[in-house]
DNA sequence: TCGCCGATAAACAATA
DNA sequence: ATATTGTTTATCGGCG
């Protein structure tokens, strides 16, 4: 069998209509819907950095500037509550700036590129790091009812990752093969009365964003969690309701938290009874249920799966050295914060050798294969 | 070498 | 009729 494995029963059997997941109805109001960057988001002209396709054997470099750029900053704020991030692509509050480390309202072009030498590669061109799915799920986490429809999705990758305004236009049929394929993302019906636009609305399944969160934080996206909508948490108005999402066999939630979740509580994580339902990353990140017995120390499994969720959402850039899980628990906050900084180091370690080393051993592979 | 995974392309149907 | 949306299949390349 090919690499996907057609999930359409699953998926289907829960759109429109049924009594399944989201499919119960609608969405109470999807107002923003159409314009999803409307609240926190400033809006910019249309990406405007043009520019060529940088070349797929770039990619890996740029991947290493995003997180170079990001990460510099990032690590600097000491923690997801120290203070407002004001640094790439988040603040804390959900409100983004550009991913290239600069207000996305002011047109800077002046790339920093502190990791490429010469600074010829401009980040405004280069591929995000970050897998579509993620790229979805941020764009539909940013939004205030937690739902966008397929073209608004397209706005917000294209508003906030420039480098889709020139790419082929092949990356919108990725993104929506990815909301179809990829069980993380539930199709929901747009409210009846309000079926002005085309197509669906699209949500994240609660069962995933711990998930996809916790991805992004494996990706040392510090602030991942401003994408983190608790499953737990009461009703919004600008949320689906929770009951749209009805838990499912194989779904539990440890603990039962409002507000934001702490994310060095692993034991918050949402565990998925099933892994073999989910043929994306999304298992692989919660591998470690109950129900199968451990062939790892849970820590070490952990790591395992972060790490290969995190090369596999960051593109081909591995993490290696995630911190260890096995320090003892002191207050979480201090915890994340050092682990995050920890993982800073890490990474920006591996990403001045990588970036050599990972080139060099690439060409030889090349060389090697011919 | 092999399997997994994400990206990409393409075909096709349904719908606004 | 056209464009958009959604689904599905196939293929490729990178990685462990």
């Amino acid at each position: 069998m090919g690499p996907i494995i057609g999930m359409s029963p699953d998926k289907k059997a829960e759109s429109p209509g049924s009594q399944g997941v989201c499919g119960a109805g609608t969405l109470p109001e999807a107002e923003s819907a159409s314009s999803p960057m409307a609240t926190s988001l400033d809006r910019i002209g249309p990406a405007g950095a043009g520019g060529s396709r940088t070349e797929p054997e770039d990619d890996e470099l740029t991947n290493l500037n995003w997180l170079h750029e990001n990460l510099l900053q990032n690590f600097t704020l000491g923690g997801p509550e120290a203070q407002p991030c004001r640094g790439p692509l988040f603040d804390i509050e959900g409100s983004i700036s550009s991913p290239h480390g600069h207000s996305l309202s002011s047109s800077s072009t002046s790339s920093v590129s502190s990791g490429s030498p010469g600074g010829e590669r401009d980040p405004l061109k280069s591929k995000p790091p970050f897998s579509f799915s993620l790229l979805i799920y941020m764009a539909i986490e940013q939004s205030p009812s937690k739902s966008l429809p397929v073209k608004d999705i397209y706005g917000w990758i294209l508003e906030h990752f420039p480098y889709f305004s020139s790419a082929p236009t092949g990356w919108k049929n990725s993104v929506r093969h990815n909301l179809s394929l990829n069980k993380c993302f539930r199709k929901v019906e747009r409210s009846l009365g309000k079926t002005n636009g085309k197509g669906s609305l699209w949500c994240v399944h609660p069962e995933f964003r711990p998930t996809l969160m916790q991805a992004l934080k494996k990706l040392h996206f510090p602030n991942a969690h401003a994408f983190y909508t608790p499953p737990a948490s009461p009703p919004s108005a600008s949320s689906p309701p929770r009951h749209l999402f009805p838990l499912e066999q194989g779904y539990s939630m440890k603990g039962d938290q409002e507000g934001p979740i702490d994310l060095s509580r692993r034991d918050l994580v949402v565990v998925s009874r099933d892994p073999k339902q989910d043929h994306t990353y999304s298992s692989s990140l919660v591998s470690h249920s109950q129900q199968q017995p451990p062939r790892l120390a849970a820590h070490e499994e952990q790591d395992r799966s972060a790490a290969h969720a995190a090369a596999a959402l960051s593109g081909h850039t591995v993490i290696r050295s995630l911190p260890s899980a096995k320090r003892a628990r002191r207050d979480p906050r201090a915890e994340l914060d050092e682990e995050l900084k920890e993982a800073a180091g890490s990474l920006l370690h591996l990403a001045g050798i990588r970036t050599s080393l990972g080139a060099s051993r690439r060409k030889s592979r090349k060389l090697n294969s011919k």
